[in-house]
DNA sequence: GTCTATAGAACGATAGAC
DNA sequence: GTCTATCGTTCTATAGAC
């Protein structure tokens, strides 16, 4: 039997995943975590922070890993700009892993992450810049030593359109699988880090060509 | 004075777009449409039927004009391969505009699309596969006819990470702005398609490369 | 077709016993 | 630290006057 915020968390993950935060009932999460109705506010102090307690649990040790992975890297080739498919790989393949390791309730925590992306709920904003902004500025500056001819402005637009790339996949597991007619295997963690590395990597280093007429 | 029809439809599709479909009420919604509680319920039948009509009134001319671009490739070109370009043009350009088109409440839109898209809702599913099924069919094949030498596993993953990138791009309008100190313009609708099928085409393009083991 | 009024249910949060 | 009980609020939906 696990404690009881260990098991508010859990079903708050996995609830708020599925069924939206706002959609999800504090007697819902509490249901599940069989605990009683008072456990969260007792335990996080509101359902604000409970959400906020749901999202470090899993992103803290993430982004330790995607730098642990960064700074190996850079002490292997000292100050040469890093190659580029390794700095994708260090972003991408905690993530990847993290969201197909079903010990850590993987699937769902990307999905709420994603719900969470497109919110424009500046309190919700706040709480991921807190979370993801050191990080991402880390790994911006290592993409534009490896990539030092791509202007600035072709830098940031393709590092949205990477993280469109990312975050979709790590949120959607069913729908390719349903498009695909069961050709694609969503659990092969592996194999989707070395596809999308690639494909982002291809488009990250693509010239950069003049605006064409239609 | 707009019809009362159409002002709870862009009420909705504004709330619902920036604060999620259940953390928007139906006196949210009547409020800004300045009409009556029972409006809604009297037009649309429920807020299930809101919905709906919000996501129809968007899509249905959204994919005639994406399936009327393919088609216009394929008229000038006979039965040759159409270019890789002018498919992702023809299923990207609508949208982009669309989404930045103020009149067409666009950016609200895009984001009420991007949440939907993750959301496990079954019933949200459906309504998404009725109004997206048969477009996505049409380019998958086009894009297909455009990579005879892509294994179709490989198509079908870039397809994903493509709408990844895409319906990122379409819902996100202010990170990149903030994270890019201002320097990407995200009104640049042209810009942006332009450089959304760039990226998408030399992803797609890319050479399939063995797995790699790190 | 548009309103008022309200039914009926669910919500977040808290007080206070143990 | 965990429980019961409940307050005050807000919700969707509908009944029925006009």
């Amino acid at each position: 039997m696990v404690d009881t915020k260990t098991a508010i968390l859990d079903a708050a993950e996995h609830l708020f995943s599925s069924k939206g935060f706002d959609a999800t009932s504090l007697r819902d999460i509490n249901a599940i975590a069989q605990v009683n109705l008072a456990a969260v506010n007792y335990h996080f102090g509101s359902k604000d922070g409970l959400i906020q307690s749901v999202l470090e649990r899993r992103i803290v040790p993430l982004n330790i890993e995607r730098l642990r992975l960064l700074d190996q890297c850079e002490a292997r080739l000292g100050n040469d700009a890093l190659p580029l498919n390794e700095i994708l790989e260090a972003l991408i393949a905690p993530a990847v892993r993290l969201s197909r390791d079903p010990k850590a309730g993987g699937e769902d925590f990307m999905r709420l992450l994603g719900r969470l992306f497109i919110e424009p709920n500046p309190k919700v904003q706040t709480i991921l810049e807190a979370l993801f902004g050191e990080t991402g500025r880390r790994f911006i500056k290592a993409l534009k030593q490896s990539l030092p001819n791509l202007p600035e402005v072709e830098l940031f637009w393709r590092v949205n359109f990477a993280t469109g790339a990312m975050a979709h996949t790590l949120c959607d597991t069913s729908r390719l699988e349903f498009i695909s007619g069961g050709v694609c295997d969503p659990n092969d963690a592996e194999g989707i880090i070395h596809r999308l590395v690639a494909f982002i990597a291809a488009g990250m280093r693509e010239p950069v060509s003049a605006t064409h007429t239609l």
